[in-house]
DNA sequence: GGTAAATAGTGGGTGAAAGTGGTAAATAGT
DNA sequence: ACTATTTACCACTTTCACCCACTATTTACC
């Protein structure tokens, strides 16, 4: 399980260190992909395969589904944690969530979110809403 | 269950420790998350896991749901009791509730929950306040 | 009620692990 | 074959988990 948040810097070669609390549970392929909040996706093998599987489901000729495949798998990479226990995010990535110097890495449950501090700041402030939340937990009833 | 109220020191490490009372019944695996109202809370596995089922079965297209998982899971983690008995609090989570040298440690009934003195005092006017308490617990019909 | 022992609570030091940045080697492209 | 880019490796810095020592408080016993 996947949890809390770190902040690590990316090399100009756009290496990040894996949060060492994380990089067991990523044993197996990783993979790397476009989120939908301007942020990116961390992977382990299972939980892609069932997106993969459910997204392959859906119909073609619905547009939608057609589009939200083209996201999933046209930015998804797999990737490889190196012998310091950095990974290498592409260049394409990196644009897509506008990370340079430093990076928000958070855990959410099954996966990992890879953020810019600007866009995590940001949704931050969405999360931390007060009156939002209890309506966002009512619907859980802790 | 989880009773009664204490006052002890944070260290400049962050290490807060858990009272003697409350060891006992903590044994498996504890998780800190972030409270309601800018506390933390401290759960046992059974109450964690339990949330973290409901949160995960929900889908990750809605963005609602995507919200939540962060909220909960980006907040939360894994402590261990050290071999004196404290636990660590990350930075992120002592921020969220504004601890710095000392945090109370309250018995909620399945959980814990610490505040930062402040935060309890005002919480406990409310609380002490005799009037309103008639009024507002009239409808919960106990 | 007083004293001793045990337990609870606090603080700090240290070595291993995590994190960072750079250079050298290898590979791919032209 | 040469250059550019990527990959592998190495060395340094920082952080944190663990251990130890001490003080305060509670408990037990006389």
């Amino acid at each position: 399980m996947f949890l809390g948040q770190y902040r690590h810097s990316l090399d100009d070669k756009g290496r990040m260190i894996v949060p060492a609390r994380f990089r067991d549970m990523l044993e197996g392929t990783i993979y790397l992909t476009q989120g939908f909040d301007q942020n990116l996706r961390v992977l382990p093998e299972a939980a892609f395969v069932s997106i993969y599987e459910r997204v392959t489901e859906m119909s073609s000729t619905n547009p939608t589904a057609r589009q939200l495949r083209r996201l999933i798998f046209s930015t998804a990479q797999q990737v490889d944690i190196d012998s310091n226990g950095r990974i290498l995010i592409p260049k394409y990535l990196r644009d897509v969530a506008s990370l340079s110097a430093e990076a928000i890495v958070v855990g959410v449950g099954e996966a990992l979110e890879i953020w810019s501090p600007e866009a995590w700041d940001s949704q931050n402030l969405l999360l931390q809403d007060a009156e939002s939340n209890a309506e966002r937990f009512a619907a859980l009833d802790i």
